[in-house]
Order: C-alpha cells, then sequence, then structure tokens
DNA sequence: TATCATTTTTACCGTTTGGTCAAATATCTT
DNA sequence: AAGATATTTGACCAAACGGTAAAAATGATA
C-alpha cells in the first residue's frame, strides 16, 4: 500500500475526478456540441445526446444533473475561446498589423470552431439568457479596453477615425459569417456540404475591406 | 338579392378566403413571428402562440394544419423582404450611390424588422431546412446577377478590386448583426433593452468602412 | 479474493407538447 | 327567422421528453 495509492483511494475530494469520470465527460460534451449547435438548445434532446455519446440517458444525468448544465458547461467553456482572439490586441504594435492578424485569428476561429461559435449565436439570438452577465462584466470590459487602444492609434492619426467598438462589431460579425450562416455561404456560392474552399476568399476580402482606408492612410507603426 | 351577394354566398372558391379568416391569420402570424423569432422553431410553441394571438390551440389549427405550416408561412413572408433591399442595386447607377443606399436599406430593415431577421438567423443557423432551396436557387441567381454589376464597376475602376459576393457577404453580416445579435451590441455598450441609439453609429461606422477605400477612389458615377 | 466505491442499466414517472374530434356557437345568406 | 356555413371550444390522446430510483455490474483497493 502506497501512500499514493492510499490518497488516491481515501483522500479523494469532492472537485477529484477519476479517470472514467473525464473520459465520459468530455464524451458527453463533445456530443452536447454537436447535438446544441446543430439544433439550439430547446432543439437538442437528452435522448440525442446521449445517443451521440455512445451512452445511456441515465448515464448521462450520472454526470451532469440535467440539460442546461450540459449546456451552461459547454457556453463557460466557449467564453475563454471567444475571448482568445481579442485578448492579443496589443497597444504597442501598429494598427494594420495588429487588426489584420486579429481578423486572421476570428477568421481562423470560425473556421476551426464552427460548431462553438454557432452554438456562441444561438444563445446570443435567444437573448444570452446564460451569458448576459458575462457579456455586460468581462466582455464589456475588454472591449472598453481594447476600444480605448484604438482610439489612442486614432488620435495619433495612425487610423482613420471611427467608432473602435463598432470597429469590433464589424469585425466579429463578417468573421462569424462564415461559421454561422456557412449554409448560406455555400448555397450561394454553388459549393457542396462540407466545402469550406471559400475562406481564402473571404480572408482577402476581409483583409482589403478592414486594413484598406480605415488604416493604411498613415500606417507605419 | 344582389348578383354580388350571391356570387359571394356560393361561388366562393378555395382560395378566397372571408374577413375572419384573413384577421385571424394575421393575428396568428403576428403572434407567431414574436414567438418563433424569440424562441426560435422548437422553442416555441403552440399554446404560446395561441395564447399571444388570444386564441385557443384548437381555434389555431383551425387555420394552419400544423407547427410548421406558420413556420413557413412566416419564413415565406420574410424572403420577399429579406431580397426587397438587394434587387434595387442598379448598374446604370455608381458605386458610392448604388451601395451606399444599399447599406443604408440593409440597415434601416435590421432597425425595422429585428424579428424578422432573427427568425431567417435562426433558420440558417438550423442549416435552412425549409429555404435551402430558396438560397442555391433564388438568392443564388440575384447574388450572380448583382454581383455581376459590381464586377462591371471594378473592370472599369470605379471600385477597389475585390470579390463581389463576399462584399455582398460582409454588408449582410455586418447591417443584420445589428438586429441578430442587439442583445450583445447593447450590453457592450451598457444601453437598456429596448435602446436602439447605436443605429446612427452603426450607420456612420458601415458607410466609413464599406465606402471608404473600396470605392472612393475614381468613385464619379 | 473480498470489500468497497463507482459506474451502468432497466424500468419507470410526470409533464409538456403537437395535434384530433365532435359538439357548440356564431355568422352569413335568403 | 330558417337554414347553411364558418368559427370556436372543451375534452382528449399519443408520443416525446426531461428526469428518477434502485438494482446490477464493473472497477479499484487492500
Amino acid at each position: 500500500m502506497t501512500v499514493n495509492a492510499k490518497r488516491r483511494a481515501k483522500d479523494r475530494q469532492a472537485g477529484d475526478k477519476t479517470r472514467i469520470q473525464r473520459e465520459n465527460e468530455t464524451r458527453i460534451l463533445r456530443a452536447a456540441l454537436d447535438v446544441f449547435s446543430q439544433s439550439g438548445f430547446h432543439g437538442a434532446t437528452l435522448d440525442r445526446i446521449a445517443s451521440e455519446a455512445s451512452m445511456s440517458k441515465p448515464n448521462l444525468l450520472y454526470y451532469f444533473r440535467n440539460k442546461e448544465e450540459i449546456h451552461v458547461a459547454l457556453l463557460t467553456d466557449l467564453l475563454d475561446v471567444w475571448l482568445a482572439p481579442l485578448r492579443e490586441i496589443h497597444p504597442d504594435g501598429n494598427p494594420v498589423d495588429e487588426i489584420g492578424s486579429y481578423i486572421r485569428r476570428k477568421l481562423e476561429s470560425s473556421r476551426s470552431f464552427p460548431r462553438e461559435s454557432r452554438l456562441f449565436a444561438n444563445e446570443i439570438l435567444a437573448g444570452a439568457p446564460h451569458i448576459g452577465d458575462f457579456l455586460q462584466t468581462e466582455l464589456r470590459q475588454l472591449v472598453e479596453e481594447k476600444a480605448a487602444i484604438l482610439q489612442g492609434w486614432i488620435d495619433d492619426g495612425r487610423m482613420a477615425p471611427c467608432d473602435p467598438r463598432h470597429l469590433l462589431f464589424a469585425i466579429w460579425s463578417t468573421t462569424q459569417h462564415y461559421a454561422d450562416f456557412s449554409v448560406q455561404v455555400r448555397h450561394v456560392l454553388g459549393l457542396g456540404p462540407g466545402d469550406k474552399s471559400y475562406y481564402g476568399e473571404a480572408a482577402t476580402m476581409l483583409e482589403t475591406l478592414f486594413l484598406g482606408q480605415l488604416i493604411s492612410r498613415n500606417a507605419s507603426g
């Protein structure tokens, strides 16, 4: 009986998790992300999530108290991912590089995490019942902070004057559009279901759009 | 017994509608727009729609065969509204005026019909199960047509080169964002629930964004 | 291997929901 | 006012859904 073995057996705290727990929780969250992002909260069913996680419904409810808890867990994980690209905007950089790479990060995020993006979009469309607080506090604060940076660049004459917060809105909407409205994009472009080939054109378009007039005036760094 | 009276009574065709029918159908559609745009298709219930229409559920189902039929009716009405601003882009105009007024029309559409916009967004997010055909045919065709106009302006050197279809995507996403993500916009800006005061700033931002570099180069008409 | 905690399953429950049906009521026409 | 038509309602149903309880099975520990 090693000390470690003893600790595992006897002293497991409430927060500690078994191997099986960790495995199954991630299996559930993976399946739930699929289902919620496809059908929204109300359209998703526990049966389908359980089925996609290759698990019985009661077993699923052994790991999460109820449907909403799964949903909230996904949203919570999501928020960090959502904020990450914005956090990286740095006041010491020059506008073209900073905003340009921010756009590329957001677009890459849409391409890599379309389900997460749709989950977020669904939540906002529904009136943000679960993350309203996050929007009003954390996000708002971060936007104020980054908007101040942009405003500084504007005041220095390194960027065309505009409302920095609305510039951020425009970046969010255009980049997320390619994930949230991908069906429309594909149908309009005549592409097949899984085809993401439009992301190259999208990147070109958005860099032209945002880095053209808005910033290029005296961009030097 | 006038001839007209006789026609009303005896010869009413299947397509003809009573006064009560017209009234109640619009009452139902109005209520359904509220409920569907707030909660999505699955989140909406017939009981709530009926309640908001001040009507019993069986009465509601006397006018529409089922839940989906109401939803489809709303979407069908919507599509014309959605396309209208795009149709007005005219090849004879100059790029700045045409695209500028298109943006203003779309933004105005977001302000005036936010519920319709959210209904549309919900449908697309869900994978466009009902309007996929519309997207692939009518919308795609119209986009091709208008993209050709834009391309013509580009070829004439009156617009900065870019992919016209992606320019349209950018206009759609930025303008619709203010309706679909209004909760987020308001929370980030620190505004109250019904406050739409941001639309002025939005218009300024979008005109700066889209009419700045992209078109202004040799804009003359 | 015996013991204990963890995990999984089976069977089930109450509620909600979309939808039906037949009877009752209102409206319109003559 | 009578008769025909259109409208409304109350009672009801089957299926789907979120969730529970308790037993059975599995895994870990000594």
